[in-house]
RNA sequence: AGGCGCGUAGCUCAGUGGGAGAGCGCUACAUUGACACUGUAGAGGUCGGCAGUUCAAUCCUGCCCGCGCCUACCA
């Protein structure tokens, strides 16, 4: 692995020793926040490091970031860090997305708070305004995502309506256009009242509202009625035709009928389709093919026409309709025409229906389906290639459960509409005559405006009105960022395909699906290696935040509380397999005491620290100890890193640095320091550098500082990560001398607790058996951790007895102990070692576990049974010991 | 209707085919130097229910019960 090459390994200066007794996030950390905006972080195409890149979901310019952005950018940013620790050249390619539909919506609300709208203003000055919206909120983004610690290559920042991505999607739409795969047509599409504008598939959520189910009566050309139900009445005006169930043999005679469309003179023709579900409402349904979708099918089938009743404001218009109802509202007409057609009779029945019906994700409102003129993009072949990108491997889902999702959408993936009816996005490059035929840009130069082409001059050529979806260019958005069309970029060459793409899971389809599928098409690569998708934050109730609920938890607030380090560890702890994160503010305090803690053993560690001497290999237990658990600990946090798995590299520097490091090698080593020891504080000055260079990418801010202060120059962001070649060695031996130590001290520590003696109070101990051994080497870690001396030989009269799997503690009884506690305690103690050891002698007895389980576990076995009776005669010579003592 | 996820200590959550863990909370004790954003010792879970596979199930399989999410043309 590659290392940064001129990162010293050695402080250059003396550590501080002036370091307050508890750390202040908020003041140390807005330093390093404006030193990281400096350069350290640019990117360099031609370092001739590996590449690893990640680009940011880029937030909408409408508003804020809220936690969910704090969530995504502090993975990132963790992987980023460790990767460039690790000597790649690290890429984390920040931006802004211009989110068409929901930045047109504030600003027009802006505008009507003013009194104005975007009508009276015009196209170019609405724009205008847009343009100033998104400079004030761009700022505020990436002035939170800076406090929040991210390493992000500000330079390159990007906007996909900045000039050079705004090519990307020119150029995209020729290519697509020319090869017919975006094409013009009229479809039935979801039209937004409100915001006036078509919408994609995905842009409408589905939401049950309460209805009726109306069933009507029509009349039959041969005589008599047929009945159909709806939950639309209002639109029967553009009924074509009434639908039943080929086999269905209710109807069977009907077929080839005509029906009247009550309340007018129209007759329509009953077909027969395999749509209707016989068993739903009366068998029969109305078709409307331009006002539902499946109508429209049905209607495509049938060879029908689509009249449409209802206008783009939502009001009923047409010939069709008869007068009296004429301009009413939608919903105003429902009730209208449905009185109406109580009076005429026609009306059999009204019962309580609830209905899914499609709601527009930005403005909330019904979405009405009309007939129209749109751009499509039939990406079925792309779709097809990125499928099979993923089943060979080339892009890899994590974790895997969401890949079956990934690809059940691009297997069914319908055409997609990608023109909008809004100003502020990437306007259509093409072109319409007089005649209304269409011109596009040359295909060999997709920047040249056919108005500009000589056998267009003279024609009025007049450009199309509306944008392009947002996804249309957001889809490019990995190499649109790194400098594509244009395939010379350095950045485009050295940085693509990018490495991970780290997102919720909620827009898998939206975003990541159309990577995949604009990556293959465009560039014939899948445009990232590895998709981590990580869970949605969560209010404390489990509810989704949203800014409608007002539920939102702002990062920044915690930031100010807490500290950024503090919200990070929350977040990377909270990162496990793709599960939402309800938020916690708990898990913001474990970050925060976590990081005073290592403040405060880094604290520690500067008082006792001396010049960067290697006075040679470590001797002492605790010493060797350290540096086999550090090797441990790096093993399993780098490995976890690289698996995505951040919650698990998390845990497992908490445990380290909190229950070892601290925990117990401090502790162990104050003897030695203080004796002034050079190995030990070699030791302790190595491992605690480590860890700060381990814990940097979850806890930036914290080991940033503690590092200068260690003496370090150059800043731990552009240190090397720990390796266990550079920073550890195994030592089986150590680890298991070490364990039994503690074991030993947990057992002293438990008796005094047990026998209630006092914390500070000196306890002699005889040890037998290999304890002897221990205690005989170590009875100065004993005497420091346990507060126990040695008693040479066995007690004389009672004492109390603690059995350990390797020998037994005695300590003579003193003074102090209050025995009947203890002795009670002990008897409990006896009924759990009793019950342990009935429990693995009767497994043993098990001829069938015994032949078919693995050795090992057998071996195991015995063994606790070994340990079970040691305990258990152990605790009984120690109460009879007593009885003795105390008769 | 299909798909996915979740149900583990009072709370929020990790976790694994071979005697269940963390943080917070709780109990008791400690406090003149790294840290009260602390230390030590504890209490506290038939791992949602039932059945199956297995020598062995919290973990695998099936069914059931609760909760959540995502897809879907039942008007």
């Amino acid at each position: 692995m590659p290392h940064a090459p001129d990162a010293p390994s050695e402080p250059t200066a003396a550590p501080r020793r002036d370091l307050p007794p508890a750390y202040d996030p908020a003041a140390a950390e807005p330093s390093w926040v404006r030193r990281w905006a400096e350069t350290p972080f640019r990117a360099d195409p031609d370092s001739g490091r590996p590449p690893f890149t990640i680009v940011i979901p880029p937030p909408n310019v409408t508003g804020n970031l809220h936690l969910g952005h704090a969530f995504d950018n502090t993975l990132i940013d963790t992987l980023i860090r460790f990767k460039r620790m690790q000597g790649f050249e690290a890429l984390f390619q920040p931006g802004t997305d211009h989110a068409g539909i929901s930045t047109q919506v504030v600003v027009e609300r802006e505008l009507r708070h003013e009194g104005t709208d975007r009508h009276a203003l015009g196209r170019e000055a609405f724009l205008e305004r847009a343009w100033a919206w998104k400079e004030r909120f761009g700022g505020i983004i990436e002035g939170q995502l800076k406090r929040l610690g991210v390493s992000a290559d500000w330079s390159r920042s990007r906007f996909t309506m900045d000039e050079g991505l705004s090519r990307a999607v020119r150029r995209q739409f020729v290519e697509l256009a020319h090869a017919g795969e975006v094409f013009r047509g009229e479809r039935i599409v979801n039209w937004d009242p409100e915001s006036r504008t078509t919408l994609s598939d995905l842009e409408v959520e589905r939401e049950d509202r309460q209805g009726e189910l109306v069933t009507l009566a029509y009349e039959l050309r041969s005589g008599g009625t047929i009945r159909i139900a709806t939950v639309r009445p209002e639109t029967i005006f553009a009924d074509q035709a009434i639908a039943v169930h080929p086999d269905d043999a209710r109807f069977a005679e009907r077929v080839g009928d005509e029906a009247r469309i009550p309340l007018t003179d129209r007759w329509i023709p009953i077909v027969t389709d395999v749509a209707v579900e016989p068993d739903f409402g009366t068998g029969a349904l109305k078709i409307t093919p331009a006002h539902d979708p499946t109508d429209f099918e049905i209607g495509e089938r049938h060879g029908l026409d689509r009249p449409s009743v209802i206008g783009l404001d939502a009001r009923l218009t047409s010939e069709l309709v008869p007068e009296p109802f004429r301009g009413l509202d939608r919903f105003e007409a429902r009730t209208v025409v449905t009185e109406a057609l109580e009076k005429d009779g026609a009306l059999i029945a009204r019962t309580p229906h609830t209905v899914a019906i499609g709601v527009s994700q930005r403005t909330g409102v019904p979405v009405e389906p009309i007939v129209s003129l749109q751009w499509f993009w039939d990406a079925s072949a792309s779709a097809q290639r990125a499928l099979r990108g993923l089943d060979e491997g080339e892009m890899r889902i994590v974790p895997e459960r969401y890949a079956k999702v990934n690809r059940d959408w691009l297997e069914k993936l319908r055409p997609w509409n990608v023109s909008r009816q809004l100003w502020w996005g990437h306007r259509i490059p093409a072109w319409y005559d007089a005649d209304g035929n269409l011109h596009l840009p040359p295909k060999d130069d997709p920047f040249l405006d056919p108005t500009e082409l000589p056998e267009n001059a003279g024609k009025r050529l007049t450009q199309d009105e509306d944008v392009f979806d947002t996804w249309f260019s957001s889809n490019l958005w990995p190499f649109s960022t790194l400098g594509w069309p244009d395939e010379n970029d350095p950045f485009y060459r050295t940085f693509y395909p990018t490495d991970v793409l780290v997102t919720g899971y909620d827009i898998l389809f939206f975003w990541v699906a159309r990577m995949q599928m604009a990556g293959y098409r465009f560039t014939g690569r899948a445009p990232f290696d590895r998709v981590m998708l990580h869970g949605l934050v969560l209010d404390e109730h489990g509810q989704k935040m949203s800014k409608s609920k007002g539920n939102g938890v702002d990062p920044l607030e915690v930031i100010e509380e807490s500290g950024a380090d503090a919200l990070r560890f929350a977040m990377t702890h909270a990162s496990t397999g793709g599960q939402d994160v309800r938020w916690d503010p708990r898990r913001v305090d474990m970050g925060r005491t976590f990081t005073n803690k290592l403040w405060n053993a880094a604290r520690f560690a500067s008082l006792n620290l001396d010049g960067p001497e290697d006075p040679g290999p470590p001797e002492r237990l605790a010493d060797r100890w350290i540096v086999a658990r550090l090797t441990r600990a790096t093993e399993t946090v780098t490995d976890r890193l690289e698996a995505l798995d951040l919650g698990a590299a998390n845990r497992a520097a908490y445990d380290f640095v909190w229950s070892e490091f601290c925990d117990w090698y401090l502790e162990a080593a104050k003897p030695a320091l203080q004796e002034g020891d050079p190995r030990t504080r070699h030791v302790l000055r190595t491992t605690l550098d480590a860890i700060l260079r381990l814990l940097h990418p979850l806890l930036p801010f914290v080991t940033s500082e503690l590092y200068e202060a260690l003496g370090h120059e150059r800043q731990v962001a552009l240190a090397d990560w720990p390796t266990v070649a550079a920073d550890g060695r195994s030592d089986p031996e150590a680890e298991e001398t070490f364990g039994r130590l503690q074991a030993a001290v947990g057992a002293i520590r438990a008796l005094r607790a047990e026998a209630d003696l006092p914390p500070n109070q000196r306890v002699p101990v005889h040890a037998s058996g290999d304890a002897a051994t221990l205690a005989g080497d170590h009875g100065e870690l004993l005497a420091a951790l346990a507060r126990a001396e040695p008693h040479d030989g066995p007690p004389e009269g009672a004492s109390l007895r603690q059995p350990l799997a390797f020998g037994e503690l005695r300590l003579p009884l003193v003074g102090l102990v209050d025995v009947d506690a203890w002795r009670a305690k002990r008897r409990k103690r006896l009924d759990e070692a009793r019950a342990e050891l009935a429990k693995s002698e009767k497994k043993l007895a098990n001829e069938k576990f015994v032949a078919n389980a693995p050795e090992a576990v057998v071996a195991e076995e015995r063994r606790r049974v070994e340990e079970a009776r040691r305990t258990v005669e152990g605790i009984e010579a120690s109460l009879a010991d007593l009885d003795g003592a105390a008769s």
